[in-house]
DNA sequence: GCTTGACCTTCCAGTTGCTGGAAGGTGGAT
DNA sequence: ATCCACCTTCCAGCAACTGGAAGGTCAAGC
C-alpha cells in the first residue's frame, strides 16, 4: 500500500513516516515507480511508534521497543533486561497518570475558590510518588 | 532558593528550568544578586511539569494544565472544558500504557522464537484500542 | 584579604523530532 | 490530453531542550 494509506492505517502523517524510514525505523519495499510499498507489518509497527511517541517514549527508546519484537534472538540477556527497564518504565507512567488523573478530577470537583499557593491538592500533586 | 537545589527538588535540569522561564511557565523572583530564588509553590509547580511532560503532554498542554492550578476564576467552563479534555487524554494514555505493558509481557514471556511478521502479539498491538 | 571552587548569570549555537513548502514526477478518471 | 490527487526529494523552520563559552557571586580556607 502507499503512503497515504499507511497513514490513515497507522494515525501518523506522511511526513513522519518518511521521517521514521530516514532515521532507519521502517524499511518499506519500493515499487517500480519509486513509490513506497507498505506491508501490513510495517503498518503494524507504525502504529505502535503513533503509541510509544505519544505515551512519551522517546525514538531510541521506541527502537529499543521495536527490536523486542524484531529480534530473532530475543532470549538474550540483553533484550530481556531492556524489557523489563521498559515494564518499570511503564508502570511508573501508568502510575503518575493516575495520580495526575486523580488530581485533576479533585480540581475540578472540589477546591473552589480557593488560593492556588496553598491548595492542598497543590502540596499532594508535588509529593506523590 | 537557588536554581540548583530546586533542580534538585524538581528533577529537572537548571537548563531546563531557565527555558521555562524563558517562555513564561515560571517567575521566579530575584535576589540582590541577580540569581533566582525559588519558593516552594515554584518547585511544585516544576514537579508537576516534570512530570507531565514525561507522560507526552507538549509544553502548551502542560500550560493549559498550570493554568487550572493558577486560575483563581476556576469555575468558568473554558476551564472545565480543558480539564475534561485533559481527563479524556489521561484515561487513553493509562489504557494505551496498559495495552503496551501487556503486549511487552508476553513478548517476554511467550512467543519464543517465532519469525517476527507472523506473530500473533504483533497483530494484537496493532488492533487494540 | 586573596584565592579557589562551586555556584550563578546571559547568550549563542547545536540536537531531536518533527512539519511545511517548493518543485517536480505518477496515475487513474473524464 | 488534461485534470487532480497522489507520490517523490530537498531544504527550511519550529519545538523543546542541551551544551559550552565568558563572566559575575559567594562561602571556605590559608
Amino acid at each position: 500500500m502507499n503512503i497515504g494509506e499507511a497513514s490513515q492505517r497507522s494515525g501518523l502523517p506522511s511526513k513522519t513516516i518518511r521521517y521514521y524510514e530516514d532515521i532507519g525505523l521502517i524499511r518499506p519495499e519500493r515499487g517500480g515507480n519509486g513509490y513506497r510499498d507498505y506491508a501490513a507489518a510495517d503498518v503494524h509497527k507504525l502504529r505502535f511508534l503513533q503509541r510509544s511517541r505519544g505515551l512519551g517514549f522517546s525514538v531510541e527508546e521506541c527502537r529499543q521497543l521495536l527490536a523486542l519484537y524484531e529480534d530473532k534472538d530475543r532470549a538474550s540477556a540483553d533484550v530481556k533486561d531492556i524489557a523489563e527497564t521498559k515494564l518499570t518504565e511503564i508502570d511508573r507512567k501508568i502510575r503518575e497518570l493516575s495520580e495526575l488523573r486523580r488530581t485533576l478530577e479533585q480540581l475540578v470537583h472540589a477546591c473552589h475558590g480557593n488560593d492556588r499557593p496553598d491548595c492542598p491538592i497543590l502540596e499532594e500533586l508535588s509529593d506523590g510518588s
